[in-house]
RNA sequence: GGCCCCAUGGUCUAGAGGCCUAGGACACCACUCUUUCAAGGUGGUAACCCGGGUUCGAAUCCCGGUGGGGCCA
């Protein structure tokens, strides 16, 4: 069995592409298949430089690959339809000689008046064939003239699509016009180099979005015309944006790399973009590449279009934060911290009484990007530079400057950082002091980490230390007294 | 406009005539845990688009309508 992706380089990846990639990459694993990456850069208007390579980069860095590509050569080469213009003009050419195709010598101008005047009457735009009943003498009158190429469709009958997530569908050829397959200036249109580059390239299934199963009773009347057998054809479920309208730009994130600047692990979009359109039997829903590879099944894809809802992909994001191994992440969040300015190798003030991974893991349970990841991890690599306003209203009242400043003398005496010890040596003060716990514990966590979240106060502050938490609360003190005598303005 | 596809909670879905008092997940709400925020735990709100058939019996099959989407320009 052999699948395609072709994709043109006009942009970076598209979820909905990357989630018809993901399709044909599980259909060639599943079945021992080969999966072919095809690039339609015929439309150099649209191209965008560099945007081919970006792409394959961006689909192999959500671990989909293809075993026969412009990047990787393959027996089919070239796998660029720019590169393949020769064979469409071979085919072309046995479509006219054939019969089959005929050249139209339409003007623009004739072609808008009878489409209004269609339009007007009600009725569907479609060519009404003048040009396909020429006689030998009127075509030589216009034998130099430029024409397109047009297909004849025969008249009556129907072409029916078998499609396997679909059944079939049917199409009147009364319904089909004599569609353009080559324009004046020479190029195929899209219809034809599809076939073409399907049949040589020995494609056995073509897996696409649903958005092409109009286009495919034309590609089968091209199939006949040349002589050759069509593959089979699977029509996917198109993803739509949260309004139910095509996706688009001004969506917000449509961009794969989108997602992953917001800190999605590439593992988690690929697993979710595989949870749209589709399911596995057993109702799982973390799934590796691998997992999806065994059970992947084209009669369990769905028909109808699928909205895609980031919170659920960020909720699988952060099933995956909490499932990998500490280190793991750590590996993964680097990128996302020196995005911050920061750096855990060479912190700006520190470094901190624990070891990056430790950190990672103290910090993950409540992250659920990598970015979110990299902000709660920043009070351990970089100095706390702002307190947080709401905190300030709440937990830097009067009194509180006092009581910072003898927090950070009594823990300059406290020889055991360990949690627990930190956690009576606070029930001890709080006691002494006759204050409720609370009033401690929170001015602590603001003059330490600038925030009013993070985890446990007492993890914290281990693993800070006290070389880093005395300072701290002592510049915090400082903070608020110069603030409280200043006239605020 | 014509043709085609689709239709289970807000979202992703399970469901291939009786197993359905329609299951799971996200989201949402409440409670709980708690030094904060999360996470976790417990519970809850919420769906078979409508109308006809077929059948002893329909979310499941057929027809029509409605709605959404796509293609053709």
């Amino acid at each position: 069995m052999r699948v395609r992706y072709a994709p043109s380089p006009t942009g970076s990846v598209h979820v909905g592409n990357a989630h018809t990639a993901l399709f044909n990459y599980l259909f060639s694993r599943r079945h021992q298949g080969r999966f072919v990456y095809r690039l339609e850069d015929t439309d150099r208007s649209r191209e965008v430089a560099g945007a081919a390579e970006t792409q394959m980069a961006q689909l192999r860095l959500l671990g989909i690959t293809w075993d026969e590509g412009p990047d990787v050569g393959g027996p089919y080469r070239p796998y660029r339809q720019s590169e393949r213009t020769s064979r469409y003009q071979e085919a072309l050419d046995r479509v006219v000689a054939s019969g089959r195709a005929y050249r139209c010598y339409c003007s623009a101008d004739r072609l808008a008046a009878m489409r209004a005047e269609q339009a007007q009457a009600g009725r569907p735009p479609r060519y009404d064939g003048r040009c396909r009943h020429l006689t030998d003498a009127e075509r030589a009158v216009h034998a130099n003239e430029p024409h397109v190429l047009r297909l004849a469709v025969p008249e009556v009958g129907e072409t029916v699509v078998s499609d396997l997530i679909r059944g079939d569908v049917r199409f009147q050829h009364s319904e089909l016009d004599d569609f353009v397959i080559q324009k004046s200036d020479g190029t195929p249109l899209y219809n034809f180099g599809v076939v073409v580059d399907d049949h040589e390239m020995a494609i056995t299934h073509v897996i696409r979005g649903d958005e092409h199963l109009a286009n495919t009773p034309k590609q089968l009347l091209l199939y006949e015309a040349l002589g050759w057998d069509p593959p089979l054809f699977a029509h996917i479920p198109m993803l739509l944006a949260a309004d139910r309208s095509k996706l688009s730009k001004r969506h917000g994130a449509t961009a794969l790399v989108d997602f992953l600047e917001q800190g999605i692990l590439p593992e988690a979009l690929v697993n979710y973009l595989g949870l749209l359109g589709f399911s596995p039997p057993d109702g799982r829903e973390m799934l590796d590449l691998d997992a999806m590879c065994q059970v992947f099944d084209l009669a369990r894809v769905q028909r109808s279009a699928a909205v895609y809802d980031p919170k659920k992909l960020e909720w699988l994001n952060t099933q995956y934060l909490k499932a990998w191994p500490a280190a793991r992440v750590a590996d993964r969040v680097r990128p996302a911290l020196m995005a911050r300015g920061i750096s855990p190798d060479a912190p700006a003030e520190g470094p901190p009484a624990i070891d990056f991974v430790t950190a990672v893991d103290m910090v993950r349970e409540r992250a659920h990007t990598l970015v979110d990841l990299a902000a709660g991890l920043a009070f351990l690599y970089a100095p706390v530079g702002t307190y947080d306003p709401a905190g300030v209203a709440k937990h830097f009242g009067p009194g509180v400057a006092e009581r910072l400043r003898d927090l950070a003398a009594a823990l300059e005496e406290t020889s055991d950082w360990s949690h627990d010890a930190l956690e009576a040596r606070y029930s001890e003060l709080a006691a002494a002091w006759d204050v409720s716990r609370g009033a401690l514990i929170h001015p602590t966590r603001l003059a330490i980490t600038g925030t009013t979240v993070g985890p446990s106060l007492f993890a914290c502050l281990a693993a800070l230390g006290p070389a880093l938490v005395v300072p701290r609360l002592q510049s915090a003190s400082a903070w608020i007294l110069q603030e409280h005598s200043e006239p605020k303005s």
